[in-house]
DNA sequence: GTGAAAGCGCTAACAG
DNA sequence: CTGTTAGCGCTTTCAC
């Protein structure tokens, strides 16, 4: 294996001393114009590449941000994963991704390796059951929470949804269509999106004078599955005729559902969540609550890139928003 | 700012050694029994990381591998990300991943940066419009090409998708089903994989006897745009009865439009490329081009993790397969 | 202008 | 069992 091109094996080389290749190669002046180019030339030769880890090691920091999020091939991290790229990109920074699994002890490892590397920066979509957050202690590591909030262990930057009005938009929207049997398919109260959501859900039925008997609500760790079977359920055994989701997977799985039935907008209106591009040519395009990803990206990237120091904790909130598009059947 | 925790400053604050810590926290048996537990004990309090850059900068390679794919939202590439960073994990592999947006210039830029921090490897979709690369000379860094393949510069291993018999498979299909005037639409004969595609296509319509004459062939450089436009053509002026697609926009495109205009497998049938998702749940299934994803990504990781030296070259190339599903129309 | 020395955090190779 | 030394590649500081 040809070892290793460093600035010194470029001196000895050119029968100079290191530290005017240093200097030629960060085009510092105090070189001779000839010897900086012929540095240059060869240093290019040779292939030379600077090694990051030195510069690390004295504390130059490294353009690192990392990005823990459940998986990859959900829409919105999807989504959000590209955008904060193209971002990171754009800014000379390196993303390095870790996928989690929403498992807590996959996320720690990755939070651990992302400190090992000196990574400036991580945002993370916290894992939901969680104990305890130590690792962020004293760190260089500049800790964002994307969508979930931990609130346990020491405080950190925050890029949060706000979807309570885009859910009770929802709830008046099927109301004014004449639905008065709605469904929530959601996350369980245990989860603070799932209690906030289910209370929009619960307050939109009030701004239209709906009693909570009218309404059906299903509860259940979001998952494809839950939201493919909730539907069933529904469409089987209940007086509903209209669905809000207040999860992706779980309004991927019931507009399956839906679909495959032959049901969507016939006996089954819907409210989907988040907004693959494909919701919007299905069916004349699917009614849904679409979350402002590339708002939260930049967001993200924003309070990583920002000059105040690494003391400043910021938190912002973006509005999902009702986007109301074809076929919504009246009763 | 407190100052970083080292095995140095953990050693002065224990009134030992600095190497007594270092070996100590590397679990190496050479150290009493209590003062191992000390140490590891004071280092967790402390917070304690071992520095990445510290260990690079001695050899010691850094677990690094990048993947360079133009996006993540297409679905094929967000799909192969996903299982390879799921197989990174599992190795205990650092995955970073670059957009290079197909462009040749910042796919350098991310390989240039993928050597400085020591990557061990490296998977690439090669952007297609290329002259040379001569970055990968004699670096510590694998070089994977993904899907396409570059051939200019020094050879490296790949991982192909072998796509001709399924598309031939195609068009045997759609012949069986009495499709007599068959749209194919796809990649300029420009690109290598353009080029192949089209010729298989060929080759299916002799396989059943028809003659070039009797389809269309619509070539672009390839995107969602191009796919739908060319659907939109072909249901407006031509006799074709059916659509094959030689790519995974192109077929996202077309099908959007098939569907908009409510003549998928009623005015036309349709074989669309790749498979995601919602495909297998849209009008009872779309029938489709498969790449097999997740053994793409699981031959480009063991490429990787292979022992053989790094001077070890492979190429493996894998068959895509036709999967029909539901209600292809006859004539 | 150029060079020599020091040191970042860590571990292999020697002392003790 | 423990400590000292040296050196990885680089830049900052101080000579010449």
């Amino acid at each position: 294996m040809p070892k290793r091109v460093t600035i010194k094996s470029i001196a000895d080389d050119l029968g100079i001393s290191h530290m005017t290749v240093s200097r030629a190669l960060s085009d510092n002046p105090n070189v001779q114009k000839d010897t900086r180019e012929a540095v240059q030339k060869r240093a290019q030769e040779l292939g030379y590449v600077r090694s990051a880890a030195a510069r690390a090691i004295r504390g130059d920091n490294s353009p690192i941000v990392g990005l823990l999020v459940p998986n990859i091939t959900n829409d919105f991290y999807a989504r959000f994963a590209n955008t904060f790229a193209e971002a990171c990109e754009d800014h000379g920074l390196q993303l390095i991704i870790h996928l989690t699994k929403d498992d807590y002890a996959a996320e720690n490892e990755a939070m651990l390796r992302l400190r090992e590397i000196q990574a400036q920066a991580v945002v993370t979509v916290p894992a939901p059951k969680t104990d305890m957050s130590l690792l962020d202690a004293g760190s260089g590591l500049k800790n964002i929470q994307l969508i979930r909030q931990r609130t346990d262990g020491d405080p950190v930057s925050s890029v949060l949804v706000d979807d309570s009005e885009a859910i009770i938009h929802a709830v008046q929207h099927l109301h004014a269509l004449g639905h008065r049997h709605i469904a929530y398919l959601g996350a369980p109260e245990a989860l603070s999106s799932g209690r906030q959501r289910l209370a929009a859900f619960q307050q939109g039925l009030n701004s239209v004078h709906l009693s909570a008997e009218s309404a059906v609500t299903l509860l259940d760790a979001p998952s494809q599955q839950m939201g493919n079977n909730s539907a069933h359920r529904l469409l089987q055994g209940s007086d509903a005729t209209a669905i809000v989701c207040g999860g992706f997977e779980i309004s991927i799985g019931a507009l399956k559902a839906l679909i495959e039935t032959n049901t969507l907008n016939r006996e089954m209106a819907f409210v989907g969540y988040g907004d693959p591009d494909f919701y919007s040519w299905i069916d004349g395009g699917i009614t849904t609550i679409q979350v402002p990803v590339d708002e939260l990206a930049s967001s993200a990237l924003k309070i990583i890139t920002d000059e105040t120091d690494q003391s400043g904790i910021e938190h912002h909130s973006f509005a999902a928003k009702l986007v109301v598009r074809n076929s919504k059947q009246i009763g």
